[in-house]
RNA sequence: GGUCCCGUAGCUCAGUAGGAUAGAGCAUCAGAUUCCUAAUCUGAGGGUCGCAGGUUCGAAUCCUGCCGGGAUCACCA
């Protein structure tokens, strides 16, 4: 249960209760009253600006319409206190027994608490990653394909239905460097000796196996064919092992990807599908054949003013109009795209959310007009931005050099800092600001490092079961024996975390709402601190810690707080990705 | 030059749908603890929320304009 939404309910009908009458009369605008949890916790539990939002319209002082709203609010048995404070806020302390009630339900819902209805089975694309498959993964990848995995976990438990979606840029240019780059090393493994890789080639190792596969497979046939065959050849054969590459270095980053669409197959049959696509803008009177002004403010020394098919994208709200075919009558890459959104569109998404590199910014404009020329309007387009990630040995940047073809690759930093520390740290930033990586910190075993510490909190309430079974010899906890005993928990530290770990349903629906999966991360942090805190004060004042062999039903109640802690904190890392260990090793 | 993102404590960053006295970690300072249930604990100082207007009962948050930092800008993908 949201309880802000609950109590949202409850607040609505006392104020409806209370007969308020407009001045000018019609009905009265209860949209803006918010119902949340107050800034400062000394103010209560439930905060509600409905006297604020309301006085003016009914034409009556906000802090006297408060005292009314909150007598009405106080003969609910689950308040406990209702109070008036600041210029009008109605501030509401929620008794004991409310919250026990809550951790009771928690702890039978177990894993699925958290969980909401609030995408009500709405369908939403997500791509993410489409990494080119011209060589394997890289840090630069790392963060969107987290963000975007984590967004998915996040949105489907939130109930929307979720399609995570890659997009392989297997065509154009590129894949013919690769195509040629891979015939180089094909060459090699026969045995000529190549020298160094050309200028523009790919200079990678990871090209040799592909090339000697070529070279185990066809031995020196591949030479006598037509060069256009040959690299057909080569590229198919490339993108296979670029592609079974890349899913092994996502699967080892726990990414799993439901649809895998090959740019390629637009292409396919003299580009039909791109041209319909076009054809279909055309219909809509989105397309013109002209010529594009040079870029203000930016000399080009080799402009060359041609026409082309362009998409007159600056009606539906881009900044200059797009070409769709070149001059020399091929599709350009965003061509491609125009078909490919037609495609999602037709497979019934209503929400399309891409996950790019923030160097990627200049497209969106171009993406979003797209949307609206495809669905007059209908299909609701996203992109999240995410920031470049700088990597950190000891506090020195880590340097790369794309060129001399040494990059830190994404499976590099898993082997070293492990998935469940990439995964966490990439989300423990909002995406749209810079990232700082540094190895070191991320493998650190202290307070300082927010992966070892959530994860801490998960194998210490594990901890605290395998004290309590030795000491109670009770070889299993039941839930509905400690939820039985709820009535127990009366500390303050312990009623606060219940009220932390009731905040977790909120969180869901706003984090998936705004599209920002870190939340997620930030929340585990201070649950975990909050169970860490209520730990400790257990080891100094040794009247609160959380087994006492001596009351046996005190330890159930306080076992079902930290069994509910353990269910929200996996739970959460669940959504991040990652495990939630029993025990620290 | 256009467009997009960012600007919050010394540093790194949060700030939940516009709410109350703007928060956390690090660092600094002052205490506690050498114990153990498992990887210390408690407290303090520190802010013109880049600047200036505007909307609002109320703005770090929304709008406009500037300043500073970054990304990007046809015929690539």
């Amino acid at each position: 249960m949201n309880i802000f939404a609950d109590f949202s309910d409850r607040i609505i009908n006392a104020v409806k209760a209370l007969e308020l009458k407009p001045k000018e009369g019609g009905e009265l605008d209860l949209s803006r009253v918010a119902v949340e949890p107050p800034r400062d916790p000394s103010h209560g539990d439930i905060a509600t600006n409905a006297a604020m939002v309301l006085s003016k319209a009914v034409g009556e002082n906000p802090r006297a319409l408060g005292e009314r709203l909150a007598a009405a609010l106080a003969e609910d048995p689950d308040v406990a206190e209702a109070s008036v404070a600041g210029p009008g806020f109605v501030n509401l302390r929620l008794g004991n027994g409310f919250w026990h009630a809550r951790l009771g339900e928690m702890l039978l819902l177990a894993g699925d608490y958290g969980r909401s209805k609030m995408g009500n089975g709405h369908k939403v694309n997500v791509e993410y990653v489409s990494a080119n498959p011209t060589g394997p993964m890289h840090v630069g990848h790392c963060r969107g394909a987290v963000v975007g995995d984590a967004l998915s976990n996040l949105l489907a438990f939130a109930g929307y239905d979720v399609t995570r979606e890659y997009y392989i840029n297997d065509a154009g240019a590129q894949i013919d460097v690769l195509g040629r780059s891979v015939l180089m090393r094909y060459r090699e493994a026969l045995g000529e000796d190549i020298g160094q890789i050309p200028e523009g080639l790919y200079p990678g190792d990871y090209l040799k196996p592909v090339g000697k596969a070529l070279a185990d497979e066809y031995g020196t046939k591949l030479l006598e064919r037509p060069a256009e065959e040959a690299l057909k050849i080569a590229k198919d054969t490339a993108i296979d092992a670029m592609m079974a590459m890349i899913r092994e270095d996502l699967a080892a980053l726990n990414v799993h990807h439901d649809v895998f669409f090959s740019e390629r197959s637009l292409h396919a049959g003299n580009g039909g599908t791109i041209r319909s696509a076009i054809n279909d803008l055309t219909l809509k009177g989105h397309v013109y054949k002209g010529k594009l002004p040079p870029p203000k403010g930016q000399v080009l020394e080799d402009w060359e003013d041609r026409e082309q098919t362009l998409f007159r994208s600056t009606d539906v709200g881009d900044d200059i109009d797009r070409p769709l075919i070149k001059s020399d009558g091929t599709f350009t890459y965003f061509a491609a795209d125009v078909a490919y959104m037609k495609d999602k569109y037709s497979r019934g998404f209503e929400h399309l959310i891409y996950v790019l590199g923030a160097d990627h910014g200049g497209y969106v404009k171009r993406l979003e007009a797209l949307a609206r020329a495809i669905s007059e309007g209908k299909l609701h387009l996203t992109v999240l931005l995410c920031q470049l990630v700088k990597l950190f040995r000891n506090g020195e940047p880590v340097r790369m050099s794309k060129r001399a073809g040494e990059f830190v690759t994404l499976r590099d930093v898993i082997d070293e800092v492990g998935r469940d520390a990439v995964r966490f740290m990439m989300l423990y930033r909002k995406s749209d600001a810079p990232l700082d990586f540094d190895f070191a910190k991320v493998t650190e075993q202290s307070k300082d490092n927010p992966v070892f510490y959530v994860q801490y909190a998960s194998a210490r309430c594990h901890s605290v079961f395998r004290q309590a079974s030795e000491q109670l010899n009770v070889r299993k906890f039941d839930r509905e024996a400690m939820k039985a005993a709820l009535h127990r928990l009366d500390d303050p530290g312990e009623i606060a975390l219940i009220r932390k770990l009731a905040e977790y349903p909120r969180l869901i629906e706003s984090a998936a709402q705004a599209l920002e999966p870190h939340r997620l991360a930030f929340y585990l942090y201070e649950l975990a601190n909050q169970f860490h805190v209520q730990w400790n004060r257990g080891s100094e004042t040794d009247r609160l810690r959380f087994v006492k062999v001596n009351d046996p039903e005190l330890t159930h109640a306080r076992l079902g707080l930290v069994q509910a802690v353990c269910d929200v904190v996996r739970s959460g890392l669940a959504l991040v990705g990652a495990d939630a260990p029993e025990e620290m090793r």
